[in-house]
DNA sequence: TCGATACTGTCGGGTCCGCGACGCACTTTG
DNA sequence: CAAAGTGCGTCGCGGACCCGACAGTATCGA
């Protein structure tokens, strides 16, 4: 079925068996999500497992003075709701939407029937929980060891990879939230990034003039969640048309 | 079966339901962890399952440059090797033994025959799973806004949790390697807790002699790990004789 | 008994980033 | 068009931790 798959900008969806994408594609929803809409709270019950299409996920750690650290980013290339399949129900940790768009939504009850079945679904979320999880300890490894400004490249990197184009909207505040810094930490590394011409800033809107410099300079972990993800499922990357 | 259960230090294995338990227990096998010991190298394939007994084993993430962060802390309420639940097979993860002790051993082949089962054991490695990503989380966030000094006290506490008494058998060049910071930082953290007559150390040895001083100091990423891993097993809490 | 090794402790300099406070420019709203 | 709101840029200060180099002491093996 060509048809529901030219849809299918959700990497996982996109590469599962027919069989078994048919069987679950009735009980997807579509959805628009808006910039700051909040998926699922810190402890808060999860009632939907997400597939982004076009927007993008931040999963956020928060302490109780409220400063916070990303823990992955997540866009078509994942899902948001984990806690679902490995039967937490909730995390100790908020997904809010960093970049408005689509995404298909899953009730939690429809997942955890698919779940039972263990069957292709199964496995592809659980190696898709793994990919996260390396995330995660990247990010730890990250914030013990590389500069603002490494982090910075990584983090554009990240979200460039998950839009159309080279435009991401976002403001330094929000970037900072997400790094876990202050807002004049993000200026600083920002304008040197923007001196050398690499990206150019104004209001909101960040365009990246120069991703292979970015590439150049970003810390080693942006390749190493890359390379981890396409292990765990690398035969997720075939263009939706190619798929099996 | 009380008389095996009472041998059953392991928190996950001591809290499955008896018919479970007894399925697995013939696929287990007993050993003795060395210090210092590599249960499974960064991207090596993983052939065994762990429940440590009375070993602690650490998962370390590793840099290029061989910086390093530790990304969990596993001891008897837990199990090593995570990615063959996940279906990756392997993790860029190290995990070493940090004290020597006891475990049991499952082999790869047999641990996946059980998973196919769906049943009670694979549950609980699934809940389990959530639990080390938070930790790993907590990690990334402890990293980037806690102090030396306070971060020591977690792992003070994490270590003291995992084993017996009140003393911990670990170098501070090794504790410098699990924070990821240099050791002259850890000197510098452990001599304020030292003069403050917390702790005493003497070649290798730590003893901590005011656990409630450390808890009152220690940031909040301890107590977090610890609710987090009540709420997704705490029905394995209950001791060894007294479960189901 | 005498090195060799392993572990802990010390020092001064340098850097990154947190912190607080503030200025400027663009946009929106009434 | 005035006022409020939002987003970006700047400054000086200070603290935590990195870096390199080195000193003291306990343990162990030859």
């Amino acid at each position: 079925m060509p048809d529901i798959r030219s849809k299918m900008t959700n990497r996982l969806l996109a590469a599962l068996p027919a069989g078994e994408l048919a069987r679950i594609m009735p009980s997807l929803e579509h959805v628009d999500l808006r910039l700051g809409e909040i998926l699922h709270e810190a402890g808060g019950p999860q009632q939907h497992f997400y597939f982004p299409g076009t927007c993008i996920v931040s999963l956020i750690g928060e302490l109780n003075n409220g400063d916070s650290a990303e823990l992955s980013l997540i866009g078509r290339e994942g899902g948001v709701g984990l806690a679902l399949v490995l039967g937490g129900g909730t995390t100790p940790t908020r997904a809010t939407v960093q970049s408005a768009g689509t995404a298909l939504r899953w009730k939690a009850a429809a997942l955890q029937r698919e779940l039972k079945l263990c069957g292709a679904v199964s496995r592809m979320l659980l190696r898709y929980t793994q990919s996260v999880w390396t995330q995660t300890a990247q990010s730890a490894l990250c914030n013990r060891h590389h500069s603002l400004e490494q982090q910075l490249c990584r983090w554009l990197l990240l979200s460039l990879d998950r839009v159309d184009g080279s435009q991401i909207r976002m403001t330094q505040q929000l970037i900072a939230d997400m790094l876990g810094v202050r807002r004049e930490g993000v200026v600083l590394a920002a304008k040197k990034l923007q001196r050398r011409g690499w990206i150019s800033y104004s209001r909101g809107v960040i365009t990246v003039l120069n991703r292979t410099a970015l590439e150049g300079h970003v810390c080693e972990c942006y390749q190493a969640v890359n390379a981890e993800y396409r292990r765990l499922l690398g035969g997720l990357r075939a263009s939706p048309l190619a798929a099996r």
